[in-house]
DNA sequence: GTGAAAGCGCTAACAC
DNA sequence: GTGTTAGCGCTTTCAC
């Protein structure tokens, strides 16, 4: 009892396979009556084209590969999510991986979804390092568009982004324009590229405050909360004067919250602190955390509609349109732990 | 410049496609030497097998089908982090595709992915209301193995589960082990098959330790945070007496815990308090959270064991193997916010 | 309008 | 050992 076949049905119907996938794609040149028939068969037979066979002849499967970081963060997961949903109303279907460590090469991945002929790939793979650097030079080559999250631009490949430069400053900023100077940081890890940028952010917001970074107010942090604290803590050894500190994500924010709670000190009137990334719990901290919102939904839609548009110029073989770089904006998000300084 | 095939790898290198087939399966019946030259074609041409083709000429596809629902909560995204390491260690490749609310029937998303020729099927949509009845209806004739995640036990299907009444169970004895009488609930939304189970737990316990739950110890929650806070509200405004609370997640916890800080109530001297699910900020929490922990990625491994279990007995035409119904057992994670009551 | 033939890239069955 | 033939389920091309 295989499943039932376009040769089944052309049979029962007394017509061709041809006819058959006339109806079943919508062509004309079929006569209403045979096309009626065919579609009663169909139903009655319960018959369901196979898309493998559809996707060999064509010579595309309408599916997406996607390649991700662990999706047990806040980021992937809720990247993935906007991915899926656009692909879903473009007509895709996914093929999903993860890398479970970033130097992880990940070619396997790429050529596995190949394999099964995925339309394009999106890469949502964080630059950590240079893990990149193999993925550009395999995919130059590859039969398939590509587009990246999350990582530097880059000429001739189309990358999604939201602004991470620009998060840094947007936090660094309104804690200054609160009345705070001495403002610390507890970075993410350095080797993301991420991380790097919300640091450059805060210190570009710093210098143009006329106030020099100085070494001694960074500490780097691994993203987890535990880093959160002990970054604190370090940091108030060393600078005790330090009145505002911006953590490059809100796990870490949390874990800073700890600490001053361990040293008795307020927030904000002793210490005001801006997170990254305004998961669902921040409002619920002790006190509320201001931090910078990101709309990962949307940052997964774009990078599915860039892969899309991008697809659909390879097949009408237009000649090559160009890959883009997109980046979207991140927004402060204010509450109690950034109030306004009072003396 | 399309694809190298089989057949220009065959040609390429003097011999039929079939023996170019025989090596690339590890085929005995093949000459050293035929195999080494065959190799180094394949090699020097960068040709990579369509698994499309194969699984068209196959039959099947070494991919399994993943339907989850809402990625952006904790559980769904750690339970598919554990399915697709399994499932890659095992030589499978995933369709994923997410349900948006739990009604959505989904049935689309099936038959789908059986277009594709999926080897079987991961349903890891939580039990909502009867969401389930209708897959029960479909799967019944469908072709392809189904595992259920997150679902009532039921004969003839395949079930992977944590003990949500057990999990309830034990962290409302712990609270009464540690000397708290009026313990409250919040659940989770009721017609969720996982939150009325713990809801059951907790009864149970009430009942062993000869105290009769009261109907205004509970109050329904939501899963978020903001719900554990006015939860907490209005359990208090019902049952000032009340001397602990058992929130059925982490998140309502943190919400309840922003309740009890407007209220000026210590934990746990005044409120003692469990949650569920141990995220990974709960320990962070103040004061840290006591719990119950969930080996989730255990959860998406055992149902990937499990599906592959059904799809090999089906392969080798076994008496249909007979479905399992797999039940993991959750944790007590103790931590300040239910330490033991001080008179 | 409809059908016959060839092909998508691979494997299984049988010949040599 | 190796090649030939047929077929997986569909689409495309070109007759009729």
């Amino acid at each position: 009892m295989g499943r039932v076949t376009i040769r089944d049905v052309a049979t029962a119907a007394g017509v061709s396979r041809q006819t058959v996938s006339r109806v079943l794609n919508d062509k004309p040149d079929v006569a209403k009556e045979t096309r009626k028939r065919v579609l009663e068969v169909i139903d009655q037979l319960g018959y369901r084209p196979s898309s493998l066979a559809r996707s060999l002849s064509h010579g595309r499967s309408y599916t997406l590969g996607v390649v991700t970081y662990g999706l047990q963060y806040f980021g992937p997961a809720h990247t993935l999510v906007g991915i899926e949903q656009q692909a879903n109303e473009m007509g895709y279907r996914l093929h999903w991986s993860m890398v479970k460590r970033p130097a992880e090469s990940g070619v396997e991945a790429l050529h596995d979804m190949l394999s099964y002929r995925v339309d394009g790939i999106i890469w949502a793979v964080s630059e950590i390092g240079d893990n990149r650097h193999w993925v550009e030079r395999e995919i130059c080559d590859l039969e398939v568009p590509v587009v990246f999250h999350d990582t530097r631009p880059c000429p001739g490949l189309s990358v999604v982004n939201i602004d991470n430069h620009l998060g840094g400053y947007l936090a660094t900023n309104h804690l200054l324009d609160q009345g705070y100077q001495r403002i610390g940081l507890i970075t993410g890890p350095l080797d993301w590229w991420a991380a790097s940028e919300r640091q450059a952010g805060w210190q570009q917001a710093l210098e143009e405050a006329g106030l020099g970074p100085e070494k001694d107010l960074v500490v780097e942090g691994t993203w987890s909360a535990a880093s959160g604290e002990r970054g604190l803590h370090r940091l108030l050894e060393q600078r005790p004067d330090m009145d505002a500190l911006f953590t490059c994500n809100d796990q870490m924010a949390l874990g800073a919250l700890k600490a001053t709670r361990m040293r008795d000190l307020a927030v904000p009137q002793d210490l005001a602190i801006v997170g990254y990334d305004d998961i669902p719990e921040a409002p619920f901290f002790s006190p509320p955390l201001s931090t910078i919102r990101q709309d990962l939904h949307e940052l997964g839609r774009r990078g599915v509609q860039e892969l899309v548009r991008l697809i659909d110029a390879r097949q009408r073989e237009l000649p090559d349109v160009e890959p883009k770089t997109i980046s979207l904006q991140p927004e402060l998000v204010t509450r109690e732990s950034s109030a306004v300084r009072n003396q």
